[in-house]
DNA sequence: ACCTGAACACCGTTCAAGT
DNA sequence: ACCTGAACACCGTTCAAGT
């Protein structure tokens, strides 16, 4: 049954990170680097130059060593991305467990926006299907989570998907603002130079909360409207299993 | 107020895109291209290979054309992508109203949803925050439909975000799974990489839903599933604007 | 087995001409 | 004003050495 032909071995740095650990003595030099040194190296200049600083050849020049190096960890730059992203993710911890399932949905739902904080970046990185362990492990969590509801496994996992994907927006939306700082432009010099009375004329309500100023305003990706949405789709979800 | 010193010019693609077209007659050699041309030329080549074929010299190639001749039209490639991605998308246009506000927004829903469907690699671009034509005019259109709930200005803004990247987030779903064909590993050769054994024993609910063939399963993110967050979501929505 | 060095095709962007 | 041609810095990836 499963015999996709074209599907591609699994990349280096991919099964590594599973702990298909490096055997331990073997032969030839030793290793100057590590795929968690390589991540961790990645992460802090992610950290300090954002997503779009990210290169091998950065990466590289951290670590004190030739771009090519890299290729002895990892298979591509897509590989390497998803090491990055599984690092700067980590491991699910310390998320409070809640009354109801709802509530502890919610509260994964927070921890994962949190981690997302620390990291802004990380809706910048292309992220296919999750494969990697720690990306893994936030699902298995959800889904222990949501295993009190009721739900059916179907349901379950596309309520898992809806919350999962709404914290991911969510970043999105929170990084959108914080480089709003730089480069892009602002709502009003957009309204200025199209003309006022044109966009107005063209999208009257948008331009009505843009002069509102509550269009994409910082408190328009505020924790209140994190929490607005989160409220709304567990309600939803809640009424579909409760009733 | 609205003193932001650093925000940068409006780039001339975008504000070409906004209608404040070419003054008809200036001085000077014909122009060999237009800016939608341009935009279409990278939509036809986006169809058949993918967004990460596009780039400047792939686009002028096919409007025989040098790769520098697109600088007198756009200021650089954000600002293409920009212009690019509002004309795939194009108008909002021939979405049914529906009995009530919303059923008038699950249509908008769909609407997009078909949107995405026909330019999937449309998920694939940097989306910033919206601020070509047809970007808002979508968004002016689901705020409208939106006037009937009885919420807020804030609240209908939410709202809005909050549908919106729903539609947004099950496009990406899409296009991942029809990517999943070539280059990306299918779960059965995860498993069976990293040990069906360990891998159980660390994400047990996962390894459920994927030996059940639930997981990022075609049908997973069929409509059904659309419909499935769509009408969580709404309902939500629904409690909170009706009760 | 690990890392270097040289090379390749490609990328976005700039600048100085040409017309 | 539009387009070309040459150049720049950078990118991911490969291959053949060196140790």
């Amino acid at each position: 049954m499963n015999d996709r032909s074209t599907s591609a071995p699994l990349p280096r740095g991919l099964r590594q990170t599973w702990g298909s650990g490096t055997a331990a003595g073997r032969p030839g030099p030793k290793a100057m680097l590590s795929l968690p040194g390589i991540a961790s190296s990645a992460i802090a200049l992610a950290d300090a130059e954002g997503a779009e600083a990210l290169s091998l050849g950065r990466i590289a020049e951290r670590l004190g060593v030739t771009t090519n190096a890299l290729y002895r960890y990892v298979d591509s730059r897509d590989d390497l991305d998803v090491i990055v992203h599984d690092h700067a993710l980590g491991a699910p911890a310390g998320i409070p467990e809640g009354e109801d399932w709802a509530d502890a949905a919610a509260a994964w739902c927070r921890a994962l926006r949190d981690r997302y904080a620390r990291h802004p970046w990380l809706s910048d990185m292309r992220v296919r299907i999750p494969f990697a362990p720690h990306s893994l492990a936030w699902l298995e969590d959800l889904l222990e989570r949501l295993e009190g509801s009721g739900l059916g496994d179907r349901e379950t996992l596309q309520a898992a998907g809806l919350l999962d994907g709404y914290v991911r927006t969510r970043a999105g939306a929170v990084r959108d603002l914080l480089r709003a700082d730089a480069g892009t432009p602002d709502p009003g010099l957009l309204i200025r130079e199209i003309g006022a009375e044109r966009f107005t004329a063209r999208v009257p309500r948008v331009a009505s909360l843009m002069s509102s100023g509550l269009y994409r305003s910082p408190q328009a990706v505020a924790d209140e409207d994190f929490e607005f949405g989160l409220d709304r789709i567990l309600a939803g979800l809640r009424q579909l299993a409760g009733g």
